[in-house]
DNA sequence: CGGATTTTGTGCACGCATTCACAAGCGGCT
DNA sequence: AGCCGCTTGTGAATGCGTGCACAAAATCCG
């Protein structure tokens, strides 16, 4: 069976491969003679683990706000903090990219930032089409978030023919038949779907015929996707299912130190 | 510092304890004598790795929908598959809980569904408040999988005066001011946060106050909370981003391809 | 009743990720 | 110029999760 998922909430095993020239050929110029600061040492390890991009995406998010506060360096101390992270494991992520710090100084913001968008491929801007045009997909074809991060809507799609036409957040609805022909012609690098569940794999399906490699899967489902895609899934109830382990866990623990301290006074020993 | 966060898309590192009686006291009768089926043998290894947690509750979901259908009995191949995992991974996830199959046979539908809710603490209902009611917090008050699935929606917050005491979903929206007071009364077991950045610390410190040991973050900040609280986060940006990172390696990837082939032609070699 | 068949449960090994600890490197100060 | 303090970058070790492969168990059938 060709067909794999990466699920949203495991971020382990899988190692990707860095997007850097391939080839064992005539070493790549890489724009910048390879003085201070090298993309990579273009021969060395090439991949970046999944769970290490996860993070340069919030470190993106953590840098912006420090240049927007007039920041010109940041210690790996720093960042990492503010990241939520430890400062280890930040510089080792930030070396798969590359070597952008300073001994005894830091690193520079905006060259860090420049950098993990240029690994992120956010240089260019990706283009996203919203597929379910409910609730959620109202939010998300509504949120200021993806085009400000580089991530423009461009097209919406639903079933329901009393949506089609209309405009939601100034784009008009299209049907879902017509998603291959639409994402093929806009060239839409990056699909969301927000439908119902039984809804998700036929407009996966027409995703993948239009030409689109990535998913973002909103529906309670396990898609089907050939091999060359990746899908990442985003499951709500499942968060909350996940948080409700450790409520119940929590309140294990509270019980059996309720009954320990219990037994414990009733002996007369002290806690 | 005693702050800490998990990242939603990162279950990997720490493990978890089961909600099982932790003293070395008298063996804890199990309600249900240790013949077939038993709980976990109650000496040995009592964590359940958060990786695990998650994809339990995954099979949940799929078993569910084998229930719909009538299955009474599943193999581990069958339900891992249509879980999207590998069939011994599933067998050790559900190992974790217990020995709930029967060799040669399988897996019977209903005992495995509730074993896993009562791990899951989903036997009792978990009441759910959402904070910022904007366009995803509408789609979350509205959101038919929370309370379908044992998480009612019992309190809706907003700063907006406008908005205030208007009926969302059928519930009224309170002020962000009165958090502590109604999750401490309604016994609120989970938060979502759904505000814009700079207020869900605020909103989230408030939570904390109500008595709420769980948050579900959509805010894209990294929130500080005391140690005995649960963080989970979803950031739909960081998803994009990671997606970005991998619509950008496939085109590098590609792009090498061609330049590989390229040159392989030009050489008259066959690829 | 015994063997064949099926499927669970798990010991073991491998690989990835995280963390530690330290050498290398840079800037500033005397 | 040379030393000192600070911070990066990374080798090495540890721990966790995954997947393999097989023994144990249960059912079915002759």
């Amino acid at each position: 069976m060709a067909r794999v998922q990466r699920d949203g909430g495991d971020d382990s095993a899988p190692t990707t491969e860095l997007p850097a020239v391939r080839g064992q050929g005539p070493p790549a110029v890489n724009g910048r003679a390879n003085g201070r600061g090298a993309p990579i040492p273009a021969d060395k390890a090439r991949v970046i683990p999944e769970a290490a991009v996860a993070r340069l995406a919030v470190y993106l998010r953590v840098l912006s706000g420090m240049a927007e506060q007039g920041a010109v360096t940041v210690s790996s101390e720093e960042l990492a903090t503010a990241a939520g992270v430890n400062s280890a494991k930040l510089r080792k992520d930030i070396s798969y990219i590359g070597t952008y710090g300073t001994r005894g100084v830091g690193y520079e913001v905006d060259v860090l930032t420049s950098e993990i968008e240029r690994v992120l491929g956010l240089t260019r801007q990706q283009k996203v089409a919203v597929v379910g045009i409910g609730n959620l997909g109202h939010a998300l074809a509504n949120y200021g978030g993806f085009p400000g991060r580089g991530f423009p809507v461009e097209a919406l799609f639903d079933v329901d023919p009393d949506l089609i036409g209309i405009p939601v957040g100034g784009l008009p609805v299209n049907h879902i038949d017509d998603i291959p022909d639409i994402c093929a012609t806009r060239a839409i690098a990056i699909g969301v779907i927000a439908t119902p569940p039984t809804a998700a794999q036929a407009v996966c399906d027409r995703l993948v015929e239009g030409g689109v490699h990535c998913v973002l899967n909103f529906a309670p489902v396990v898609l089907g996707v050939p091999e060359h895609v990746e899908v990442r899934k985003v499951d709500l109830a499942i968060e909350l299912q996940i948080l409700s382990f450790h409520v119940a866990r929590n309140a294990e623990q509270r019980a059996s130190r309720r009954t320990a301290a219990a037994r414990a006074s009733s002996n007369g020993e002290v806690v």
